[in-house]
DNA sequence: CTCTGTGAACATTTTCACAGCT
DNA sequence: AGCTGTGAAAATGTTCACAGAG
């Protein structure tokens, strides 16, 4: 969050700026900021504030996005469509090696400008662009034997979109993305809303 | 997310399960989901457990799924599509009424069933079908504009997509998805394995 | 005099552990 | 006997408030 709020000041010719805006950018507290970066290491100036160009080094390298990470993506329905053409991904240091999908008549398909391959060929992309990033985007059903397919094949953080939870071995990294449940939470709040006007955050 | 691990066990079947049980299947901890639970009511039995379809429902209830909720998307570029198509709205409650884009020559297509208008029709939509939900999918720099529309227009909550903190009056929510943050703190995981081999949670 | 970095205070969340219901 | 519901404890996260650097 801090990293895409520096791009953004960087991009708007910010060279400088104080925990407060940079705080008021990302959309949290101040002191809450500078505990995080405190965690980083000291790269603010006390009385000036922080150089962004240097914090957005320093972060991005800490959170490894300094150099590309190539990823493959299963499941090539709408969302994994939407995803091979996402160009936030290949703009914060994400490189899509392949897509790939287990039914053959999507295999003509060009998405994104790569080839819709078969799932059969996980092991020898894995191996050959040395990946160990997967985005799961196939139905609930299929992801369980997906992700194990992706560990087998060397894989080690998997990003689940399948409203299912996995179950990987140790050592092994999973986030999940669910869609709907965010749209339920906001209902929720909508409900207590009408339910009982009054008190609410806008968080 | 009890709610989701609830429908799952539904359809495979079962009438009763233990905390221990929907917990696993929610991935947590069974005393948190005890807890968690005890602030609807006392829904369980001692000694025996949850009915499946009672806590399903109670829980529904208390979410606000009991009845649809009318959903807006605005933005119908590669993502807007992948949301208009997702069957996950649906079928949690949620019905997708209107697709808007600001470009016109996207008013000819139809997507999902649905033609996509234009922007301009957005406060004609939600004073006819009582919309208070609105997501976002709209690059980062047109997303301020749509949702200060759709706050005018009578929207109370935002789902946004668009990689920017957007700025909304008090008693309007907003929910953030990013994609690429989700890739962010895998590929950062993933670096720390890389130089400090050892302990690693598969959170 | 301004603004960072941080110990201490405060708040929230998670887990433990067990009383008590069925 | 088995499992929920829940106080109390532990862990974690956030904010305050100020010493001290520039």
């Amino acid at each position: 969050m801090y990293l895409r709020a520096l791009i953004g000041l960087a991009e708007d010719g910010t060279t400088t700026c104080s925990s407060e805006e940079l705080a008021a950018t990302a959309g949290v507290n101040s002191a809450k900021l500078r505990k995080d970066l405190s965690y980083l290491g000291s790269y603010g100036t006390r009385g000036v504030g922080y150089d962004v160009e240097y914090l957005r080094y320093q972060i991005a390298r800490e959170i490894g996005v300094t150099h590309d990470w190539p990823v493959v993506i299963v499941g090539i329905g709408n969302l994994g469509h939407a995803l091979a053409n996402y160009s936030g991904f290949r703009s914060r240091g994400f490189r899509v090696v392949a897509l790939l999908d287990a039914d053959p008549t999507r295999h003509d398909e060009v998405v994104a400008g790569l080839d819709v391959r078969s799932f059969e060929d996980l092991e020898s992309i894995v191996s050959d662009n040395d990946v160990s990033i997967g985005v799961i985007a196939t139905p609930a059903v299929a992801a369980q034997a997906v992700a194990d397919r992706m560990v087998a094949a060397g894989i080690t953080s998997i990003l689940n979109f399948a409203p299912s939870v996995l179950a990987v071995p140790e050592g092994v990294g999973v986030r999940k993305v669910d869609l709907s449940i965010e749209l339920q939470i906001l209902a929720y709040h909508e409900q207590r809303k009408a339910v009982a006007p009054g008190s609410e955050d806008a968080s």
